[in-house]
DNA sequence: CGCCTACTTGACTGACATCAAGCCCGGTGG
DNA sequence: CCACCGGGCTTGATGTCAGTCAAGTAGGCG
């Protein structure tokens, strides 16, 4: 599947008009689309279009208003806030499958942070006024938008309860355990993004990542060939040992 | 308006099966009915009930299935998450207006916290059933409820930008300044509820969230008659302060 | 090959938690 | 009206963990 978007990837911005099959059925697949009747979704896409965006291009920005809803196809996207003295707080980072702006497309509220892709990435946008006339119109199509939206309030939640109840050493456990491919025995992981960026995401500093990560290696998360590559010996009992950690805290 | 429901605060969870119609206009008013057309939001309330519950009743467990939607029409509901070893995390504190189990309730998935109430409250509670039908009928009441939802939303990414990028006073601060009933000039605030669940709310211990408050002395903040009561000399000089100690962190 | 940036490591500081008294207020009973 | 308790609140002393500042190292890209 990447191999297709390859070509879109390396070039800068490149718009694409007319979606192709491949990228519609792609599309259907997220989790906003899966349940559309086809006729609804062919008219969604009509005013939609899907470009590759360069690592550090805004999609859209905290208070402006929201003229298309995104949904990432590839890459990741680093969703912001800025305070009012200049420090910005990282909300989320998102990947495929995750959209933006839906919500607010409906309730016609503005953009409640930055969306700023980390990586080279894939991004579909559909024009906010298209979407909420398909919203309109598809009972069906807002059952299925609210049910993606509770969706993204029990991961804020999560989110909530990892700030506020859990250690530096449990989330970034947490956060290596969600990049394994596998739930048991051994594995390598890819970090997807640079240790600013995690750290920022984890609520920490990008020091005390690494001194955490550093510590981590006694429960067998071990540094792999890059910077960005870690090896993990037993995922099971990593995930016992994060345990472990909350009762301890 | 709360002296209508002064009766059924005393008692211990009365139960009214019939709505009065002042019930119906107070819940009319909650934000998630205020634009439904009144045929559907009769249909809604009539296998609803109105009941007065508690301190410390519990309205639903994190992780039981929905089966209710819950509006809150007096008194204060603590949403909280129990983590596997037993610690407890509150989400949220809510009061008049706010509602919960609703995107669950269309999307199927169980409740992602515990509900319980920390003062004598009214409740307002509907067959999630009911409410689904609602919904599916009316993409009217469909988009008001993504809107509700969007709120929520917005809300949740505010407390988590408040735990990661704010020092306790300044936590301390806004908290005070939410309660205050006036935008300039002097006032007194009420604690709506006691300051070991005030700490627990902020992300924060008792003995901090004393500290903190005996700092704001400072800045204006000074204790009332009772120990739930301050009184605050300059709201929009406070809210200032709060600012400046954000550029200082 | 060399630079530049990202990452690591160390020493120090500061903020919040923890532990432990003590205080104050509200209620109860004399 | 006062004496007395009890729990929530406050205050102090100390510990711990993460942030800050600063130096050094290594990996990646030209």
């Amino acid at each position: 599947m990447g191999e297709v978007w390859t070509s879109v990837h390396g070039a800068e911005s490149v718009f694409i008009m007319a979606l192709t099959p491949f990228q519609l059925s792609s599309l259907k697949q997220m989790p906003l689309f899966v349940h559309l009747p086809d006729d609804l979704f062919l008219r969604l896409t009509e005013g939609a279009r899907v470009d590759g965006v360069r690592e550090g291009e805004t999609l859209f920005t905290q208070g402006a208003p929201v003229r298309f809803v995104f949904v990432v196809i590839e890459g990741w996207v680093k969703l912001s806030r800025l305070s009012a003295t200049g420090i910005e707080t990282i909300i989320q980072i998102s990947s495929r499958g995750q959209s933006f702006g839906e919500t607010q497309a409906i309730s016609g509220m503005p953009h409640s942070a930055t969306g700023q892709a980390v990586s080279p990435a894939v991004i579909a946008r559909f024009h906010a006024s298209a979407f909420v006339n398909c919203v309109q119109e598809s009972p069906k199509m807002a059952m299925h938008l609210c049910s993606a939206t509770a969706a993204k309030l029990t991961s804020l939640i999560d989110e909530i309860e990892t700030l506020k109840s859990v250690t530096v050493d449990q989330r970034v456990t947490r956060f290596i355990l969600q990049l394994c491919p596998v739930t048991d025995g051994a594995c390598d992981v890819h970090l997807p993004y640079g240790k600013n960026l995690i750290a920022a995401h984890l609520g920490i500093k990008a020091e005390t990542l690494s001194r955490s990560l550093a510590r981590l290696r006694n429960v067998g998360v071990t540094p792999g060939h890059g910077t960005r590559d870690l090896h993990v010996a037993d995922v099971k009992r990593l995930r016992l040992d994060a345990e472990a950690l909350v009762g301890a805290a």
